[in-house]
DNA sequence: TTTCAATATCGTAATATTGCAATATGAAAA
DNA sequence: TTTTCATATTGCAATATTACGATATTGAAA
């Protein structure tokens, strides 16, 4: 069907698979990356630097920015776009709380 | 398209992207953190737990298990899933590092 | 060996995603 | 005001994903 049936999942399950599929394309990936490895938050060449169309990384853009995970705020005629700290940290301590539980499991 | 132009990205970008995408849906969130509640490694009512047709959970299972985020082993006429440590381990460290680097900026 | 229980695979319908050309928008420069 | 540059939106084709009924498969119990 490709629908998924968010409806029957928590709020919770649905709000961790939103954020991690923002995140899953190499693309929105590699936008991240990039955004933390120029220094300055001058982001208007995040189109030049990636081998997309301008219409496709504007997408990716789009999607990173709902789910929130970088955030634009507009600087004349470009864009400055940059990663939420937040969001970073709410993913980073989901897997932290996961690895110490796997810790105190060792089941397999 | 649909399809994602894998071959002008990064493998590391590939790879990523690749994980996070096994994750991107509740019911595999779901399935993980289920996995991670039971005590027993006994994880053969993974099905009776979800609220979605046995084929369509045995295809989550098959895609977690593909992309290296749990494991399973047979166990006699059932099957034991658990939780790969070194995958949340690999995904617990990316976000450390990410967040490490955050901080070091504090640009917008 | 037959049966049963647990899981996987196949086939397929409905929907989502990806990518881009064409086009629109909006702000600054000329 | 016109032009120009940066970005967003629209529309659409190709492909991927999700979900499940029907049907294998596989090992254990009877």
């Amino acid at each position: 069907m490709g629908i998924t049936k968010t409806d029957v999942f928590t709020e919770h399950h649905n709000k961790m698979a939103a954020v991690l599929k923002a995140l899953a394309h190499p693309a929105r990936i590699a936008i991240v990356e990039y955004l933390l490895s120029v220094d300055a938050c001058i982001c208007g060449d995040i189109v030049n630097e990636l081998p997309l169309a301008q219409p496709t990384v504007s997408q990716h853009l789009k999607e990173l920015k709902s789910a929130g995970i970088i955030k634009g705020s507009i600087e004349g005629k470009s864009i400055c776009y940059c990663v939420d700290e937040s969001a970073i940290n709410e993913l980073m301590q989901y897997f932290q709380t996961i690895n110490q539980k796997l810790n105190i499991k060792k089941c397999c």
